[in-house]
DNA sequence: CATCCCTTTTTACATTCTTTTACAAGTTCG
DNA sequence: CGAACTTGTAAAAGAATGTAAAAAGGGATG
């Protein structure tokens, strides 16, 4: 899902606009004008990425960066008036993680947001472990490499979307699989009924594996229903 | 080697009549006019010494300080007019080394210039020792000295953007990088569709690092979706 | 400062991959 | 059996990638 930013700045010309901009950058963007509303935002919905303006009325930036980085590991940009130096400097003593100076230029303000949002996720990002390899039958799925390879050693080389598919076939092996199903698999996509990606994608897929293509013996077709991965050894 | 200053000052008048008598001081002397400039310099060349003007258009010194003092041990010393007093302080707050006031007496900052440059040299001995290399697969990444060196020890020359890639690569392997990230991930650059550099570098590096550059084992493009680095060791 | 050399970026075109289209062939069920 | 529908698949269209070569920078040198 789309990151989520929080503004929290109390002029409401810079804040909308500046929403604005950056949901038609694909983010999610709450709005704030003070501490107390960002607190009620954050608590429904905990945000990746605070942008807070430094001078405001009641509660103000620096404050708001102390308690929050107290608090968790979120995101912090202060937007600084350019001769605010000192505020600056403690702000980022006080664990705000980049700033910028207003008037600010739009460009570097989102290449901060998104360097930051991915220095984030990066710290996130849990490694997951993946099996290197699936073997079925004779043949061998190399995850990392995206490719195949059977067993003699010899290397299939696989396009993106027939590896995602034949990588989806292995993870459901015996089970019938709507073409619907596939496409979310593969990549997210609504299927329509006039789709016939995945009747291609199979057919070259068959022309790889099977021994006789238009008598297959993995993939199986299960007429008005999908397609059925069944390797000979489950 | 002759020891590597960087004159980073946005006035051009002071620039190079500093970096004039400091070259007559046998320093190999750089100049740059911001903070761009200085890490292109950086990049291709690293730093013995940074001298950082405190007030410049753009990003200041006190940010420099901060980023260069996050990312190596050069040496930093600030130029800081004489009212400054609060800057100075929090210049050192912030990992400067040494300042002096402008107008600055030239003897007395080449004094300080040759302290600190001792200091240093004195350290780095044992930083080169521990200076990290990464190993992967049969390669081996030298950072110090920007290089690539294979299993029988043959050293493979890189340029400066063939190095920040593969150093990008290093440090995500088995994950898929868009080519967004790419650019992000080696100079901060925004990416617009039309853009091919990472492109045309992945087939650089491919030349270099793969057995069959058509059929690549290292890098792999995921269609549509960037590339990803695949070391046989994850 | 002009010039050279090396690196980086852009351009242009070839190639490859993905999706759509079109039609042939197969399946279901009255 | 035959109409209605589903699947197979070649081929076209549309995108993305590979890559050589031109253009643009940038620093070094005289």
């Amino acid at each position: 899902m789309a990151q989520h930013i929080v503004i929290v700045e109390d002029d409401a010309v810079t804040r909308k606009r500046l929403a604005a901009s950056l949901r038609k950058q694909m983010y999610r963007v709450s709005e704030a004008e003070n501490a107390g509303q960002m607190e009620e935002v954050i608590a429904r919905d905990p945000a990746d990425l605070l942008l807070v303006d430094i001078n405001m009325e009641g509660k103000d930036g620096l404050t708001i960066t102390r308690e929050q980085r107290a608090a968790s590991k979120v995101g912090i940009i202060l937007l600084t008036s350019r001769d605010d130096q000192i505020d600056r400097i403690i702000g980022l003593e006080m664990g705000a993680d980049d700033y910028v100076t207003k008037p600010f230029d739009r460009r570097e303000l989102f290449a901060r947001i998104k360097n930051l949002l991915a220095r984030i996720s990066e710290l996130s990002e849990v490694r997951q472990k993946v099996e290197p390899v699936a073997q079925v039958g004779g043949w061998t799925l190399d995850h990392l490499r995206r490719r195949l390879v059977d067993e003699s050693g010899t290397i299939e080389p696989l396009t993106r979307a027939e590896f995602e598919l034949l990588h989806a076939f292995f993870r459901h092996p015996g089970v019938i699989l709507s073409r619907d199903r596939l496409l979310d698999l593969i990549q997210h996509r609504q299927w329509d009924p006039d789709n016939r990606t995945i009747d291609v994608l199979v057919g070259r897929l068959r022309k790889k594996i099977e021994t006789n293509p238009s008598n297959p013996d993995w993939i199986i077709t299960v007429h008005g229903e999908g397609y059925l991965f069944a390797p000979p050894d489950i």
